[in-house]
DNA sequence: GCGACAG
DNA sequence: ATCTTGTCGC
């Protein structure tokens, strides 16, 4: 007769009636920006070409990918409401950190997945927009973001809404798999072992045969993968080519070094 | 019914 | 997210 499995998918992602009344809130907010979200590339730079690798012909633009920023959060061991908010940009090709700033603050939304957003964007916000006031001729051309983005059950996660509400392009990246979609982590292993070749880099297709993201294999040294998807503004080529570009570790560099800054600053505060 | 569930 | 020591390797 139905579907069970279409059934249950559906009602994870998409009921509402065992949501509380703020998290109905929450869910006409997500449902409310993903009409802005451009999952394209938007942007008026273009990557540093690659060493042996030629200019590519008719790209006529001039301005190269320098700033990428990062953002994270820390959190306070003895009070877990208690976070620091970080946002370092990097010089793309030198991953030397150029600007960065903290913010210490007290939290009051609890963490709920699938709504990580409400709880952690906020800080990361206000100290974008510090930067855009200032007209810093250090404001990032793209900003990686330590969580998903399209990989999230209403295909609306952290670097969604951080790209929509900054209007900056973002790429979304995960330390663990959020699973959405029949993606788990022994279907992500399928997936490795169905790849013909050992790839690096494992698209990320879900029972719907939608592609939410992908999994790659970010450094020599890691067998586990990183999660990254599709921010705001940005293709999933796109996405993946800056991720590996700034990978001199597991996690890219420039949440690398906002989660490093945030936990230092942290730590001495008190 | 139980487990899973970014940070 | 956070709790935690040493250990192996470039």
């Amino acid at each position: 007769m139905n579907d069970d499995k279409e059934a249950t998918f559906s009602e994870r992602n998409c009921s509402t009636e065992f949501q509380s009344p703020q998290q109905m809130d929450w869910l006409r907010i997500q449902d409310s920006l993903k009409r802005q979200l451009i999952t394209e590339d938007d942007f008026k730079w273009r990557l540093p070409p690659k060493i042996n690798e030629r200019e590519k012909e008719g790209s006529n633009c001039e301005i190269l990918l320098k700033y990428v920023g990062g953002v994270d959060l820390s959190f306070s061991k003895e009070d877990s409401s208690i976070a620091c908010g970080a946002l370092v940009v990097l010089d793309f090709q030198t991953l030397k950190v150029v600007y960065e700033d903290s913010s210490i603050v007290r939290l009051h939304i609890p963490y709920l997945p699938g709504f990580l957003a409400f709880r952690e964007a906020p800080v990361l916000l206000e100290l974008l927009d510090k930067m855009k006031k200032n007209a810093h001729p250090f404001y990032p051309q793209l900003l990686m973001v330590d969580g998903n983005g399209l990989l999230h059950p209403r295909g609306f996660g952290l670097a969604c809404h951080i790209g929509v509400l900054a209007d900056l392009p973002t790429v979304g990246v995960g330390k663990n798999l959020h699973h959405v979609d029949g993606l788990t982590q022994s279907r992500v292993r399928e997936i490795r072992q169905a790849a013909d070749s050992p790839e690096n880099v494992l698209p990320l297709i879900g029972d719907s045969g939608c592609t939410w993201g992908a999994a790659i294999q970010s450094s020599q040294g890691s067998l586990k993968p990183i999660f990254i998807s599709v921010g705001h503004r940005v293709s999933l080529a796109t996405a993946i080519e800056t991720v590996k570009m700034t990978c001199r570790f597991r996690v890219p560099e420039p949440i690398r070094q906002a989660d490093i800054r945030s936990r230092e600053r942290l730590r001495n505060h008190q």
